[in-house]
RNA sequence: GCUUUUAUAGCUCAGUUGGUAGAGUGCCACCUUGGUAAGGUGGAGGUCACGGGUUCAAUUCCCGUUAAAAGCCCCA
């Protein structure tokens, strides 16, 4: 049952079996508030879940700040504060929030957790949880709050920063009392299977420049069975690491006396890299894209004009010092690219000139968010740099975010779910990050807003992501890490244009700037294939696998039989190898298909006599026998048409 | 960069309360010539990441460096 006490202090019963949906349906407007305005400004006074040993959890039908989950988990988040507050007294109480997956606290503590102390506060925590405290919710005035949470510095901190005259809401279970804006649940008996994940640091209201707290992440469910099915999909998803599948698959290697952020690429995933750099280039060929290469060292006079010195030096690797010249290794293209198109004079005629470039960036992550290929040191960027008129942004954006569409839904058949589109903003309270022209800014983020209203194209925006030059629109992944990285980026840049002071003569014979449009489709060579092996799980599709066919002849006597196949298949452009070894064919076909080999030809007595060939798939196993030709006609349509 | 943790054979990992190490797998050789996920026997692989310190003695304890992992910060 779920209890909702509205502000005028009448209730509202709610039924079994309902869900939050039904409920948002019933007092849409109450409810609706309450999700956007949190329980003190909307009308909906306080919101509490009762939840059922055998309710159904999940309630995001309607909006996460609704959700049952979240109130499951944020009570158990206090429940894991009152076991630290009995286990040490001397803790200092930050925050608590529920997130995407659990929770966590936030504590001022002596010393990092050790295992032991979290065996012990998981220990507590179930004390906790079977004496049943009911969960008391009570307001107070700035005053009284600041005066109960005496000792508490964090605590009053967040109580401080309230507005004034507010009533301000505290949670109390027991002897345990947090400052808290809820909702919970009823009492802290509800809670039935909890586990502690991990702890590590985590800054104070996440700036570097406060102190280190100790952040202990948790989660709940109301039945063990949900808890164990949870941390199965925990160790599901470390298998799709992309490091251990690179690993595993050979695509790359790290080596200490190399560097950190700097992998290495094994022949699999040369391979891999190769077949997908000739694809995008191919793609922009045909889309009237011209490609150039430019030099990864420049002078960094280069970066002083662009302003990116200004505004990243820090990530850049050290200054080079020769004779009379500063080196740098560049973090980025586009200042070459600036220089490219003013190495003649355009007229309006030619726009839009699409330069584009597989080009090497250097760029020095910190050590701790270095990440396989995910996060590296040295990359290689699918960049392009489109020089467009005012007039032109809209379709040219238009078709870089169609040409996106047509790579990963289209070609490489990922699922929407994948990715989501984020229109990459200001933020309008830290403007010295960004390049000062408020009209420009203005004027970029409605255009893209704009833009991708037009496309129909579901968007999230998110203010403080935008380039320092301008607004993006990014695509987010999220890794199997939960790691939420971009892919591919489209940015709109008025700003380099004017730096590098780039022209073009217009229909009346006067010069005009034009817009850059900077977008990578792959974003990263590297990181795209971090994410193609996660998304895949290491199945790479037929048109990218390293080793598209294995020959597995049987005995020695079929060995000149599969040299023959490889020979006919390598003539069709088919990537095939033959297991000749002395072994036997259950140890040939399990390893070929470790490796997830795509198909696996079986050659023995019956083939040779018959010049016909068993296939194997990785997926399907034995699919039987094919002649040659039909097999081989088979699988080169299906390279080309990818997926 | 910060906090914590980790580093033993190509890989995955045991182990040593301080007396220089072991398994599985892979690799090599031999036997086995086999039909859709592991045939048998034997062998070769390790200054226990690197540099210092403590100690009669360090792979083990301490400090530092490098690299890796989790989270935080950052991400043009």
């Amino acid at each position: 049952m779920i209890n909702i006490k509205l502000k005028d202090g009448s209730k509202l019963e709610i039924q079994e079996g309902m869900t939050i949906l039904d409920v948002a349906k019933k007092i849409s407007e109450g409810l609706a508030r309450v999700a956007t305005c949190g329980e003190v400004n909307g009308e909906v006074k306080d919101l509490r879940y009762e939840i059922k040993e055998d309710c159904e959890l999940v309630i995001d039908t309607f909006d996460s700040n609704l959700n049952g989950k979240k109130a499951y988990w944020h009570t158990t988040s206090h429940i894991m504060a009152q076991a630290v507050r009995r286990l040490f007294p001397d803790a200092k109480f930050a925050i608590g929030p529920s997130i995407d997956e659990g929770f966590y606290y936030d504590f001022d503590v002596e010393k990092p957790f050790s295992d032991e102390d979290k065996a012990k506060i998981e220990e507590e925590m179930k004390k906790i949880i079977k004496e049943d405290l009911p969960i008391e919710r009570f307001s107070l005035s700035k005053d009284e709050a600041l005066k109960l949470m005496e000792g508490q510095p964090y605590k009053q901190e967040l109580i401080e920063e309230l507005p004034e005259g507010e009533e301000i809401s505290f949670y109390k279970q027991g002897d345990f009392t947090d400052l808290c804006a809820g909702p919970h649940l009823m009492s802290t008996g509800k809670i039935k299977a909890i586990k502690i994940l991990t702890s590590s640091g985590a800054y104070w209201r996440g700036s570097e420049k406060n102190k280190m707290l100790q952040r202990i992440y948790a989660i709940s469910f109301p039945k063990a069975s949900q808890l164990q099915e949870h941390l199965d999909f925990l160790e599901e998803v470390k298998q799709r690491d992309h490091r251990k599948i690179g690993k595993d698959l050979e695509i790359f290697m790290t080596h200490k006396l190399v560097g950190s952020g700097l992998p290495m690429y094994l022949p699999n995933g040369a391979t891999i890299r190769r077949i997908l750099e000739r694809y995008i280039q191919d793609k922009e060929i045909s889309l009237g894209y011209e490609h150039v290469y430019t030099p990864s060292l420049a002078n960094v006079d280069l970066y002083k004009t662009s302003g990116h010195w200004d505004h990243y030096k820090e990530d850049m690797f050290p200054v080079m010092k020769m004779d009379n010249e500063e080196m740098v290794l560049r973090p980025m293209n586009c200042p070459h690219h600036m220089l490219i198109y003013k190495n003649k004079m355009h007229s309006y005629r030619d726009l839009p000139i699409r330069i584009g470039e597989l080009a090497h960036d250097f760029r020095y992550e910190s050590s701790g968010s270095v990440c396989g290929l995910e996060r590296v040191r040295q990359m290689c960027q699918n960049d392009a740099h489109l020089f467009v008129r005012p007039d032109q942004i809209k379709e040219e954006v238009g078709k870089v975010l169609n040409l996106i569409v047509e790579v990963y839904q289209k070609d490489f058949g990922f699922p929407e779910s994948a990715f989501q589109y984020r229109l990459s903003l200001r933020d309008k309270n830290n403007k010295e990050k960004y390049i000062d022209n408020d009209e420009m800014w203005e004027t970029a983020e409605s255009q893209l807003r704009e833009i991708l209203k037009e496309l129909n194209i579901d968007f999230y925006e998110a203010e403080g992501e935008a380039a320092f030059y301008g607004p993006k629109i990014d695509i987010q992944i999220k890794t199997a890490l939960n790691h939420d990285v971009t892919i591919p980026t489209c940015q709109l840049d008025f700003a380099l244009p004017e730096r590098f002071e780039l022209e073009y003569i217009g229909e009346d014979g006067k010069a005009h700037r034009p817009v850059v449009i900077h977008r990578a489709i792959l974003g990263s060579s590297d990181r795209f294939i971090s994410f193609l092996l996660e998304e895949t799980k290491g199945m790479l599709p037929l048109w990218i696998a390293p080793v598209q066919v294995k020959i597995l002849p049987i005995t020695d006597n079929q060995h000149q039989y599969s040299y023959d196949l490889k020979e006919k298949f390598v003539a069709e452009g088919i990537r095939v190898e033959v297991d000749d070894r002395n072994e036997k064919t259950g140890y040939k076909i399990r390893e070929a298909q470790l490796q997830k080999i795509p198909y696996m030809l079986i050659v023995g007595e019956k083939e040779v006599e018959t010049n016909t060939l068993s296939v194997r798939s990785r997926e399907g196993g034995d699919l039987g026998t094919r002649r040659i030709d039909e097999f081989l006609e088979e699988i080169k349509k299906k390279i080309e048409n990818k997926k």
